[in-house]
DNA sequence: GGATTTTTTGCAACCGGTTGCAATTTTTCT
DNA sequence: AGAAAAATTGCAACCGGTTGCAAAAAATCC
């Protein structure tokens, strides 16, 4: 059916190595030979089989791309730019939906049996292991929006959550708020235990501001929604910390279904600045992820460590910065600036 | 490196047939030498590898999963569906971001290079043609979100947008607006072309209805809220019927920074019913596009036209209906229900 | 021009599996 | 128990490529 090798090499008239070489880059190949079957390929409309020279080069050019977030927003940005990415680099990504799933053995095996060059974990709230289990199988990984170790088992690239909770502080801090809160995701998501750890690290040397803290039971817009509603049932903060933009959303429409305002009775700030936020009716104050560069990043090492498997784990986060839009009151004039 | 068939086979004192046969569906191996081998085939951690077999067998289970719609909500939905129901059924998609490329060249034959053994096009802006070059190609080929023709060369699945349009229409006849608009994606993509056909055609019979058309450059939040902004500096519509729920979204944020209400002042009805248009704070009325089915009858059409690829090429069309919420003034009593 | 070096080429084995076929073993039958 | 039928097994060829090696051809040198 399909044209192989053999069929190029007989029109040509040249043996199947003197093809094979031609479509292998840096062969020895004669531009006369060359060109004979370059042109027989051409007629006969032939391309490689790339599995089949898989098994000798021992190279798919395939990328496992993981990921459980299907329905943050946020996500769709992050397949863009990682399809797009490993596209330009020659690879292709071999999607994986985790969905609930939390064992890796499954998608370790089901990736083995793909012989994927590498392998990208995108999720910020599977445990390290899963990442971990993929480098004790021999495949080279990152775990992308993945948690900072000191002493990491696989690479990690992301950003410092534990920063981002004190940046969020000291935003609340600079802007007056006295009675602030931290409305995080689930409570046993990495990201949110570290988020977590810094917001409540900075207010600590701030002992007049008062702090509470509650956790969704999702990054959703439903959970968000839930858990902000439950809250204004009693006496709520002056202003909230919500552990993902999308999370903010849900606590913003049941604010203002409350019939309250933002920024003038609740404050919000998000993290994560996913494209939506952006949008001028939702208007979120937010920290940005520098989502470009945690994949460019993520695609880098995980090429990089294909082509030296023993390369040191390393973990590389990058910093955010608070995006000033509209659901924090601004900034007093002469407050002290971050 | 990896553990191999030859492996196995030797560790439990078997021919390498043997071998392969245990791990082939009905094929002849008596329950001794099975189980001989899957011991083996345990203590060593093997698993077989699927490329090396696809080469005699013909099949990878790799479905190419082609989109150029990465910046659409709507589309995360879309890959977490497709990606799920290939997963189910025991295949893998091969994600290929098109991004602004819309010749398919490149992809036919990156897709050939990889040997999937189907490929699904999930695009409602490009044109039949993409799909049909895989069809040309040899390879079986779906066209989800695709456009109706009587004589299709390709499977299609989707919706039939003409009467998307017409439904909208009536929709807003039955609600008593006088003044009505479509505001339609990029003029040229198929969809809506074919939305404002519907919409037009059923509101030819209520001649007392001003009808007018205008296109945003794209199914985006930014494009709908530009054109949007455009209508309004002078005298709008009562009434618009935006060709995708996020051109509704933009068009929505533009009304509400002009100072004008939605409903009361204009009423605006989208289209497809993403997860972000029942968000309170959205509340989009809206027509639903029943994207778990399109998908679920994508997937069984490739796998159908995999088995049997002489298959004559269907369109398959499915119902939508009218989702009410907000974004409408409510139905007059008494008017007529359609 | 002939010897030497460099480049190009084809052979054949291999990558990790599958499968038709004939030989062998097991089961069934009388 | 022996013959016939059925099930199991291994051999060897094959899927579509790649690659080390030695032979052949071309280029360089003196």
């Amino acid at each position: 059916m399909a044209i192989t090798l053999k069929d190029v090499a007989e029109r040509a008239g040249v043996s199947r190595s003197a093809v094979s070489r031609t479509f292998t880059e840096g062969a020895s190949v004669s531009s006369k030979t060359r060109a004979k079957v370059e042109r027989a390929a051409e007629e006969l409309g032939y391309s490689p089989n790339a599995l089949a020279s898989s098994l000798t080069t021992g190279r798919t050019k395939l990328i496992g791309l993981i990921s459980n977030n299907f329905h943050n927003p946020l996500f769709l940005e992050v397949f863009d730019l990682f399809t797009r990415g490993l596209q330009d680099r020659g690879l292709r990504p071999l999607l994986v939906n985790l969905s609930d799933e939390t064992d890796p053995a499954q998608s370790v095996q089901m990736l083995r049996q793909y012989s994927v060059d590498g392998v990208i974990v995108a999720s910020s709230t599977l445990s390290p292991s899963f990442a971990e289990a993929f480098k004790t199988a021999g495949m080279p990984v990152v775990h992308s929006f993945g948690r900072f170790s000191t002493a990491p088992n696989v690479h990690v690239v992301g950003i410092d959550n534990v920063a981002c909770g004190r940046m969020a502080a000291e935003a609340l801090i600079a802007r007056g708020y006295k009675r602030v809160a931290f409305l995080g995701g689930p409570e046993l998501a990495t990201s949110t235990q570290d988020r977590a750890m810094g917001f409540f690290g900075a207010l600590r040397e701030h002992p007049e501001i008062d702090v509470t803290i509650s956790y969704a039971s999702a990054y959703s817009f439903d959970a968000g929604r839930v858990e902000m509603t439950r809250l204004l049932m009693t006496e709520p903060a002056e202003a909230y910390f919500c552990g993902d933009d999308v999370l903010s959303i849900g606590a913003l429409s049941a604010i203002e279904e409350a019939g309250l305002s933002v920024p003038e009775d609740i404050g919000l700030i998000g993290l994560n600045d996913m494209d939506m936020s952006r949008w001028q009716n939702i208007d979120l104050t937010t920290i940005r992820q520098p989502i470009p560069e945690i994949i460019g990043a993520s695609i880098d090492l995980v090429i990089g460590t294909i082509e030296s498997p023993d390369r040191h784990p390393e973990t590389r986060l990058f910093p955010c910065r608070v995006i000033e839009r509209g659901t924090l009151r601004r900034l007093s004039h002469g407050a002290p600036q971050t």
